[in-house]
DNA sequence: ACGTATGCCGCAATCGTTTGCTTAGGTCTC
DNA sequence: GAGACCTAAGCAAACGATTGCGGCATACGT
């Protein structure tokens, strides 16, 4: 065991408190809380010297732990903050969620996440319960377009920051979407492909609309138009892909290259792709986004976003709006990963 | 708006708390407390039906909502318990704790969830942070062989259970892995396999001994042996696996058929093996464990293990620990995936 | 020697709920 | 008509920590 750590193994039933030990050691518990809250440590100056020292020590031997509800009670500032992700079983929120709870248990909070399933009645439902819970702040990795409870929120004055995705007119820490879609664009021409689809995944999300948007860009750029059959939404999921791919395989051409904004639905077109029997990179192009491990290892062309530090990111920022701080956007730059699909 | 939504809108700086409620009612708050907290609702019959509806009304009206931290102060019940996970980004636990908070929720409960990234330090300093957190219960889905931390909370009588994974002596909610591991050595043998090797994970967890006793076991009552060579221990992600794959082509002969217990390490093997030219199932058959949609995506054989009931069951064991109920460890049952790998 | 600063600490109110114990009046019973 | 029993509430003491306001020493400055 190491020097500092609580004896748990305290035989007392009664739970210890301050008043235990301020009684035990002849103090006022206002002395003892001083004492233990003060960021100096045992060098606090509330106390003498040896009276720190005897405080610290009992609390040590006794396994004393702060009741965290009665001191949220008193200072009315919960010390959490509530995360809601449109799952949790997706890779990509799931990482940004772990960089979120790292940077909170750095700056000791700590993080309660929900589900939303990604729509908008639940996101609601989500964050109200995580008020009622007294979050002290809240980051949002389903953002919605001109989804009004955003903007009711902000009417209320609860700090909160949207990760993942943006909404115009909040507050957000996302990749740039639109830079990570020109990429693949580059890429296809550098590889001399002409003619391209894009599985554009749910049409009411920014990472979607931008994606998909920077891609078509930098195509017209070089004077390549995507005709409208081609750009197909639907969901980000495997399933999606599958389907916007069977979708794209039926018209009379097929492109030289697609684009999935997300890898899951690159990994559903994939499949598809291989079942018809063509071979990638030869017979098509094939890129996913988010450069998951999945990517990695179908080989699957991707672009990397930095999930975890928009993830940490996306904690600080809600931390300075907490703190009553002006605070901006931030917008992450992604990277291309090239792989053997295109 | 629905009927029953709270007025979050209201300007009053000041909080809602029982006391406005009461003063406005010309009530006493323990009433307005005992009616709002009654679980017959509005049938309370601790004040007349026209009190009661008054007290929902205004409560309603002026967006009330209930101090959790005043309240757990009073009755030292956090209504809270802890999950500590390997790690959330791992779509096997991220769906188990998906379970155990759709099953918290609609308990009542909520959860926090921590991350161990597996290793067991980790595990017990996440395990303090809740409990510091005052958490009413834990559930671990990181178990280790003999790991002593987990006897110590039993020893305090901390109520806990384990998902995914079992230990000796330990209350746990699991899928029957050694059944599992026979069902793909039984399906190996029904299609003409002879040899094979074992992509066997994480030695210390058992997850990884059952799956692989139980694979052996059924090949051994079959007749066949596999040399201590073919079975390789090592993580459970795709990396492992790809190394594991390596190893295992690096003998004189190669076996007929590979079984990873995880689907991770699976998908890592299997871009080693088609990277050397291998043709699934003929040259080589391949199969993982979980089913993840992964294996969905690259027509890998796999074993579903019902991953959501696991977790809503182990809420409900933990619950049961902390209402002081004897409950029983749960095994459920495997079922065998089929595909084009093998 | 006297005012003042500083070190060390205590008092008591407060946060919002919960809950055991009363109370005050009314109804019913025998 | 007296005791028993409801109904419909109120009183007040917790729960454990935080914090503004003092207070009593001792030290220090002049």
């Amino acid at each position: 065991m190491g020097m500092w750590e609580r004896n748990r193994n305290v035989q007392s039933s009664e739970p210890v408190t301050l008043k235990t030990l301020a009684h035990e050691l002849g103090l006022n518990v206002s002395t003892v809380s001083r004492v233990l809250n003060d960021p100096l440590g045992p060098g606090s100056r509330w106390a003498s010297q040896k009276t720190n020292e005897k405080i610290f020590a009992l609390a040590r031997d006794k396994g004393y732990s702060r009741n965290p509800y009665a001191a949220s009670l008193r200072t009315a500032k919960s010390n959490m903050v509530g995360v809601i992700v449109p799952r949790l079983q997706d890779y990509v929120l799931a990482t940004i969620y772990e960089g979120i709870d790292e940077a909170a248990t750095a700056h000791g909070l700590f993080t309660v996440v929900a589900n939303s399933l990604d729509v908008a009645a639940n996101q609601r439902v989500k964050a109200e319960m995580l008020l009622d819970r007294r979050a002290d702040g809240l980051i949002f990795g389903d953002a919605h377009l001109n989804e009004p409870y955003l903007d009711e929120l902000k009417k209320r004055g609860t700090p909160y920051t949207l990760v993942s995705r943006s909404s115009e007119g909040h507050i957000s820490v996302t990749c740039d979407d639109h830079a990570g879609g020109r990429l693949i664009a580059e890429h296809f021409i550098a590889t001399g492909r002409g003619t391209f689809g894009v599985i554009a995944g749910d049409s009411n999300t920014s990472t979607s609309r931008d994606r998909t948007a920077g891609f078509l860009a930098a195509l017209g750029e070089n004077g390549i138009a995507v005709p409208d059959e081609w750009i197909i939404h639907g969901g980000f999921d495997a399933t999606a892909g599958q389907m916007a791919a069977k979708q794209i395989l039926q018209s009379r051409q097929i492109p030289e290259g697609i684009f999935a904004v997300n890898d899951f639905a690159a990994i559903g077109a994939l499949g598809v792709l291989q079942k018809v029997g063509m071979r990638l990179p030869d017979d098509i192009a094939l890129a996913g986004y988010n450069d998951t491990p999945l990517a990695e290892a179908v080989n699957l062309t991707s672009v990397r976003s930095p999930l975890h530090e928009m993830g940490s990111l996306g904690l600080e920022t809600v931390l300075g709006l907490m703190a009553g701080h002006d605070v901006d956007s931030r917008k992450l730059e992604p990277t291309l990963v090239v792989r053997a699909s295109g």
